[in-house]
DNA sequence: CAAACAATTCTACAATCATCTAAATAAAGC
DNA sequence: GCTTTATTTAGATGATTGTAGAATTGTTTG
């Protein structure tokens, strides 16, 4: 998983309601956009909304059948999301950086400016 | 892992420059402010402002020493969380649920209103 | 074809948020 | 006590985003 997919992912699961309507095609097998706003206080267009931001990410994949569009969950993905958050931080750590201890480490009168 | 907890981790895993910060702490035994902000084009109270919600969100703690706070990860929170998450939508569904097969499911002339 | 239904897109708006500068708080060393 | 350094807080601003309503596209069925 590359690194914009991987901050796509975390954006995804980071809105209460959309992680609500993720858990909700989760808890289904799949289900179409009208029966996951039936079952939240939001427009049918918020919603497709969110479902878009999870497609995107790659949480939710969609099978069109006639006017309906069924999503489900795509597992392997949100797995190879974990692994990954949990690789980058939880592996190993070079121990014994811990830095300025006497270091000036740089002028820094001014705070910095870019963005 | 409450609710509450399961959202604040999730939305400060969410930002790409708070989640640098996090790696860098991660990769790291443990570091201040300013050696973190040394790190990234943002000022210290950016950073500052960053690690004050991973910290909300548990994810990092803090030991003072004199004028320092030395920061470091808390790898259990990060694994709770990963946990959560799996087993909130990795769990089995209750399959065939499948609705919307002729279900009139409410009338809904009008779009939602609340928020 | 026309009407009804499903989903998306467009536009607009209010709220959230990442960021900055400046000021305040706090600790260390002279 | 004063100065320097580390961090946080306060206030402001520009960008992002969650949301709604209207318009649009596409599909089914009288």
């Amino acid at each position: 998983m590359n690194g914009a997919q991987f901050h796509k992912v975390a954006k995804a699961l980071a809105d209460p309601r959309r992680f609500e309507i993720f858990e909700t095609i989760a808890a289904s097998d799949e289900m179409c956009c009208g029966s996951i706003s039936d079952c939240f206080p939001v427009s049918q267009a918020t919603v497709s909304h969110h479902l878009k931001e999870l497609a995107d990410a790659e949480l939710i994949e969609a099978r069109c059948e006639g006017q309906f569009k069924y999503f489900s969950v795509r597992r392997e993905v949100l797995t190879a999301y974990v692994e990954e958050l949990v690789q980058r931080i939880n592996a190993k750590p070079r121990a014994g950086v811990k830095p300025r201890r006497g270091s000036k480490a740089g002028v820094r009168t001014t705070t910095h400016s870019r963005r």
